[in-house]
DNA sequence: GCAGCATATGCCGGAACGGACATACCGGAA
DNA sequence: TTCCGGTATGTCCGTTCCGGCATATGCTGC
Protein backbone atom coordinates (compact mmCIF):
# COMPACT_ATOMS: atom_id res chain seq x y z
CA UNK A 1 0.00 0.00 0.00
CA UNK A 2 1.91 3.60 -1.11
CA UNK A 3 -0.60 5.66 1.00
CA UNK A 4 1.59 4.43 3.83
CA UNK A 5 4.31 6.19 3.10
CA UNK A 6 2.06 9.46 2.71
CA UNK A 7 0.86 8.84 6.53
CA UNK A 8 4.48 8.18 7.13
CA UNK A 9 5.72 11.85 5.62
CA UNK A 10 2.60 13.48 7.12
CA UNK A 11 3.62 12.03 10.70
CA UNK A 12 7.24 13.05 9.93
CA UNK A 13 6.06 17.01 10.38
CA UNK A 14 5.56 17.69 6.56
CA UNK A 15 1.48 17.34 6.20
CA UNK A 16 1.51 17.60 2.15
CA UNK A 17 0.06 20.49 0.70
CA UNK A 18 -3.64 19.19 -0.43
CA UNK A 19 -2.99 16.14 -1.77
CA UNK A 20 0.13 13.99 -2.29
CA UNK A 21 0.64 14.05 -5.89
CA UNK A 22 4.06 14.07 -5.79
CA UNK A 23 4.76 11.05 -4.76
CA UNK A 24 4.81 7.97 -6.82
CA UNK A 25 0.89 7.20 -7.23
CA UNK A 26 -0.41 6.75 -10.38
CA UNK A 27 -3.16 9.60 -11.31
CA UNK A 28 -5.88 6.37 -10.49
CA UNK A 29 -4.08 6.13 -6.97
CA UNK A 30 -4.39 9.90 -6.28
CA UNK A 31 -7.89 10.50 -7.75
CA UNK A 32 -8.14 7.60 -5.21
CA UNK A 33 -7.11 8.69 -2.19
CA UNK A 34 -8.75 12.30 -3.18
CA UNK A 35 -12.24 10.55 -2.94
CA UNK A 36 -11.15 9.42 0.13
CA UNK A 37 -10.27 12.87 1.24
CA UNK A 38 -13.68 14.41 0.09
CA UNK A 39 -15.40 11.53 2.29
CA UNK A 40 -13.61 12.15 5.52
CA UNK A 41 -14.27 15.89 5.13
CA UNK A 42 -18.00 15.42 4.33
CA UNK A 43 -18.50 13.24 7.41
CA UNK A 44 -17.15 15.55 9.61
CA UNK A 45 -19.18 18.31 8.69
CA UNK A 46 -22.20 16.17 8.87
CA UNK A 47 -21.42 15.25 12.41
CA UNK A 48 -20.69 18.67 13.27
CA UNK A 49 -24.04 19.65 11.71
CA UNK A 50 -25.58 16.90 13.95
CA UNK A 51 -23.24 18.48 17.01
CA UNK A 52 -22.43 14.64 17.67
CA UNK A 53 -19.22 13.87 19.14
CA UNK A 54 -17.13 10.93 17.71
CA UNK A 55 -18.29 8.80 20.14
CA UNK A 56 -22.02 9.24 19.72
CA UNK A 57 -21.77 8.41 15.70
CA UNK A 58 -19.54 5.64 16.60
CA UNK A 59 -22.15 3.90 18.38
CA UNK A 60 -24.94 4.76 15.47
CA UNK A 61 -22.14 3.26 12.98
CA UNK A 62 -21.55 0.55 15.23
CA UNK A 63 -17.77 1.36 15.87
CA UNK A 64 -15.47 3.04 17.91
CA UNK A 65 -14.23 6.67 18.52
CA UNK A 66 -10.84 5.88 17.85
CA UNK A 67 -12.10 4.98 14.36
CA UNK A 68 -14.08 7.92 13.96
CA UNK A 69 -10.63 9.69 14.97
CA UNK A 70 -9.24 7.99 11.84
CA UNK A 71 -11.70 8.14 9.21
CA UNK A 72 -12.16 12.11 9.72
CA UNK A 73 -8.11 11.90 9.53
CA UNK A 74 -8.42 9.97 6.40
CA UNK A 75 -6.09 7.74 8.35
CA UNK A 76 -4.92 4.69 5.59
CA UNK A 77 -5.95 1.83 7.73
CA UNK A 78 -10.22 3.01 6.86
CA UNK A 79 -11.81 2.03 4.24
CA UNK A 80 -14.00 3.98 1.82
CA UNK A 81 -17.20 1.07 2.79
CA UNK A 82 -16.22 2.36 6.36
CA UNK A 83 -16.54 5.87 5.18
CA UNK A 84 -19.42 5.69 2.97
CA UNK A 85 -21.33 2.99 5.69
CA UNK A 86 -20.37 5.98 8.60
CA UNK A 87 -21.76 9.08 6.34
CA UNK A 88 -25.43 6.60 5.43
CA UNK A 89 -25.39 7.22 9.37
CA UNK A 90 -24.65 10.16 9.72
CA UNK A 91 -27.94 10.89 7.45
CA UNK A 92 -26.42 11.25 4.09
CA UNK A 93 -28.37 9.45 1.41
CA UNK A 94 -27.08 8.29 -2.16
CA UNK A 95 -27.37 11.92 -4.13
CA UNK A 96 -25.21 13.34 -1.18
CA UNK A 97 -22.81 10.53 -1.27
CA UNK A 98 -22.78 11.25 -5.27
CA UNK A 99 -21.98 15.09 -5.10
CA UNK A 100 -19.20 13.81 -2.41
CA UNK A 101 -17.65 11.75 -4.62
CA UNK A 102 -18.20 13.32 -8.04
CA UNK A 103 -17.17 17.04 -6.69
CA UNK A 104 -13.40 17.90 -7.42
CA UNK A 105 -11.80 18.66 -4.39
CA UNK A 106 -12.11 22.22 -3.65
CA UNK B 1 -22.96 -9.80 7.21
CA UNK B 2 -26.10 -9.57 6.89
CA UNK B 3 -25.88 -9.45 2.73
CA UNK B 4 -24.87 -13.34 2.96
CA UNK B 5 -28.52 -14.19 3.25
CA UNK B 6 -29.36 -12.61 0.47
CA UNK B 7 -26.59 -14.30 -1.55
CA UNK B 8 -28.03 -17.23 -0.15
CA UNK B 9 -31.19 -17.01 -1.11
CA UNK B 10 -30.44 -15.48 -4.97
CA UNK B 11 -28.52 -19.14 -5.23
CA UNK B 12 -31.47 -21.09 -3.67
CA UNK B 13 -33.23 -19.17 -6.98
CA UNK B 14 -34.93 -16.55 -6.04
CA UNK B 15 -33.16 -13.58 -7.58
CA UNK B 16 -34.89 -10.66 -5.46
CA UNK B 17 -36.58 -8.16 -7.89
CA UNK B 18 -34.04 -4.73 -7.62
CA UNK B 19 -32.46 -5.07 -4.29
CA UNK B 20 -33.19 -7.01 -1.50
CA UNK B 21 -35.61 -4.46 1.10
CA UNK B 22 -37.58 -7.03 1.79
CA UNK B 23 -34.68 -8.64 4.21
CA UNK B 24 -33.89 -7.77 7.70
CA UNK B 25 -32.07 -4.74 6.19
CA UNK B 26 -31.82 -1.27 7.80
CA UNK B 27 -32.61 1.54 5.31
CA UNK B 28 -28.57 2.54 5.44
CA UNK B 29 -27.93 -0.85 4.51
CA UNK B 30 -30.01 -1.08 1.73
CA UNK B 31 -29.12 2.10 0.57
CA UNK B 32 -25.44 0.64 0.72
CA UNK B 33 -26.19 -2.91 -0.91
CA UNK B 34 -27.81 -0.58 -3.86
CA UNK B 35 -24.47 1.54 -4.25
CA UNK B 36 -22.48 -1.96 -4.91
CA UNK B 37 -24.66 -3.11 -7.75
CA UNK B 38 -24.94 0.65 -9.47
CA UNK B 39 -21.11 0.00 -9.33
CA UNK B 40 -21.04 -3.52 -10.26
CA UNK B 41 -23.10 -2.61 -13.05
CA UNK B 42 -21.23 0.27 -14.36
CA UNK B 43 -17.92 -1.88 -14.29
CA UNK B 44 -19.38 -4.60 -15.94
CA UNK B 45 -20.54 -1.93 -18.64
CA UNK B 46 -17.69 0.22 -18.69
CA UNK B 47 -15.41 -3.18 -19.31
CA UNK B 48 -17.79 -4.54 -22.20
CA UNK B 49 -18.00 -0.75 -24.07
CA UNK B 50 -13.87 -1.31 -23.92
CA UNK B 51 -14.84 -4.87 -25.14
CA UNK B 52 -12.14 -6.05 -22.42
CA UNK B 53 -12.39 -10.00 -20.77
CA UNK B 54 -12.37 -9.89 -17.19
CA UNK B 55 -8.82 -11.56 -17.31
CA UNK B 56 -7.63 -8.03 -19.28
CA UNK B 57 -9.25 -5.95 -17.22
CA UNK B 58 -8.09 -7.68 -13.85
CA UNK B 59 -4.51 -7.26 -15.11
CA UNK B 60 -5.13 -3.50 -15.45
CA UNK B 61 -6.38 -3.88 -11.55
CA UNK B 62 -3.60 -5.99 -10.70
CA UNK B 63 -6.10 -8.27 -9.44
CA UNK B 64 -7.64 -12.05 -10.73
CA UNK B 65 -10.25 -13.06 -12.89
CA UNK B 66 -12.53 -14.54 -10.61
CA UNK B 67 -11.98 -11.77 -8.45
CA UNK B 68 -13.63 -9.46 -11.63
CA UNK B 69 -16.47 -11.59 -11.62
CA UNK B 70 -17.14 -11.77 -8.12
CA UNK B 71 -17.19 -7.71 -8.54
CA UNK B 72 -19.40 -7.78 -11.43
CA UNK B 73 -21.69 -10.07 -9.89
CA UNK B 74 -21.61 -8.04 -6.39
CA UNK B 75 -20.42 -10.27 -4.59
CA UNK B 76 -20.60 -9.96 -0.75
CA UNK B 77 -16.78 -10.69 -0.19
CA UNK B 78 -15.48 -7.66 -2.66
CA UNK B 79 -15.39 -4.13 -1.26
CA UNK B 80 -16.34 -0.99 -2.31
CA UNK B 81 -12.56 0.58 -2.31
CA UNK B 82 -12.11 -2.52 -4.98
CA UNK B 83 -14.47 -1.81 -7.05
CA UNK B 84 -14.02 2.35 -6.83
CA UNK B 85 -9.90 1.50 -7.87
CA UNK B 86 -11.41 -0.85 -10.26
CA UNK B 87 -13.77 1.33 -12.17
CA UNK B 88 -10.35 3.99 -11.92
CA UNK B 89 -8.87 1.55 -13.63
CA UNK B 90 -11.63 0.87 -16.40
CA UNK B 91 -11.18 4.81 -17.07
CA UNK B 92 -13.90 6.16 -15.03
CA UNK B 93 -13.15 9.45 -13.42
CA UNK B 94 -14.34 10.92 -10.25
CA UNK B 95 -17.40 13.15 -11.55
CA UNK B 96 -18.76 9.47 -13.38
CA UNK B 97 -17.84 7.90 -10.03
CA UNK B 98 -19.95 10.43 -8.66
CA UNK B 99 -22.96 10.14 -11.35
CA UNK B 100 -23.07 6.38 -10.66
CA UNK B 101 -23.02 6.86 -7.21
CA UNK B 102 -25.40 9.48 -6.85
CA UNK B 103 -27.83 8.15 -9.32
CA UNK B 104 -31.50 6.08 -8.19
CA UNK B 105 -30.81 2.48 -9.46
CA UNK B 106 -32.43 2.61 -12.99
C1' DG C 1 -2.46 25.10 38.23
C1' DC C 2 -6.08 21.11 37.37
C1' DA C 3 -10.38 18.76 36.21
C1' DG C 4 -13.33 17.27 32.59
C1' DC C 5 -14.56 16.57 28.16
C1' DA C 6 -13.44 15.88 23.14
C1' DT C 7 -10.26 14.39 19.84
C1' DA C 8 -5.90 12.01 18.37
C1' DT C 9 -2.55 8.07 18.30
C1' DG C 10 -0.84 3.36 19.15
C1' DC C 11 -1.45 -1.26 19.60
C1' DC C 12 -3.51 -5.98 19.60
C1' DG C 13 -6.36 -10.09 18.46
C1' DG C 14 -9.87 -11.52 15.48
C1' DA C 15 -12.70 -10.91 11.38
C1' DA C 16 -13.07 -9.62 6.64
C1' DC C 17 -11.03 -9.08 2.18
C1' DG C 18 -7.63 -10.04 -1.36
C1' DG C 19 -5.10 -12.71 -5.14
C1' DA C 20 -4.38 -17.07 -6.78
C1' DC C 21 -5.61 -21.44 -8.31
C1' DA C 22 -8.70 -25.21 -9.57
C1' DT C 23 -12.67 -26.35 -11.57
C1' DA C 24 -17.36 -25.98 -13.35
C1' DC C 25 -20.52 -23.79 -16.58
C1' DC C 26 -21.91 -21.78 -21.00
C1' DG C 27 -21.99 -20.39 -25.53
C1' DG C 28 -20.31 -20.72 -30.38
C1' DA C 29 -17.23 -22.56 -34.09
C1' DA C 30 -15.41 -26.54 -36.40
C1' DT D 1 -20.41 -34.04 -30.54
C1' DT D 2 -15.89 -31.94 -29.20
C1' DC D 3 -13.12 -28.08 -28.48
C1' DC D 4 -12.28 -23.56 -26.70
C1' DG D 5 -12.50 -18.70 -25.03
C1' DG D 6 -14.99 -16.45 -21.66
C1' DT D 7 -17.33 -16.39 -17.32
C1' DA D 8 -18.84 -18.23 -12.78
C1' DT D 9 -18.08 -20.62 -8.27
C1' DG D 10 -15.47 -22.50 -4.41
C1' DT D 11 -11.54 -22.80 -1.47
C1' DC D 12 -7.12 -21.51 0.63
C1' DC D 13 -4.01 -18.67 3.03
C1' DG D 14 -1.66 -14.26 3.67
C1' DT D 15 -2.69 -9.43 4.23
C1' DT D 16 -5.52 -5.66 5.48
C1' DC D 17 -9.06 -3.72 8.24
C1' DC D 18 -11.89 -3.38 12.25
C1' DG D 19 -13.43 -2.71 17.10
C1' DG D 20 -11.82 -2.04 21.52
C1' DC D 21 -8.89 -0.40 24.75
C1' DA D 22 -5.23 2.38 26.75
C1' DT D 23 -3.08 6.52 26.49
C1' DA D 24 -1.76 11.06 24.84
C1' DT D 25 -2.82 15.68 23.43
C1' DG D 26 -5.86 19.75 23.43
C1' DC D 27 -9.29 22.99 25.24
C1' DT D 28 -12.40 25.35 28.41
C1' DG D 29 -13.80 26.77 32.53
C1' DC D 30 -12.69 26.89 37.20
Amino acid sequence: MKAEKRKKLEAAGWHVGGAAEFLALTPDEAEFVEIKLALARRLRALREQRHWTQAELAKHVGSSQSRVAKMEAADPTVSVDLLVRSLLAAGANRRDLGRVVGAKTR
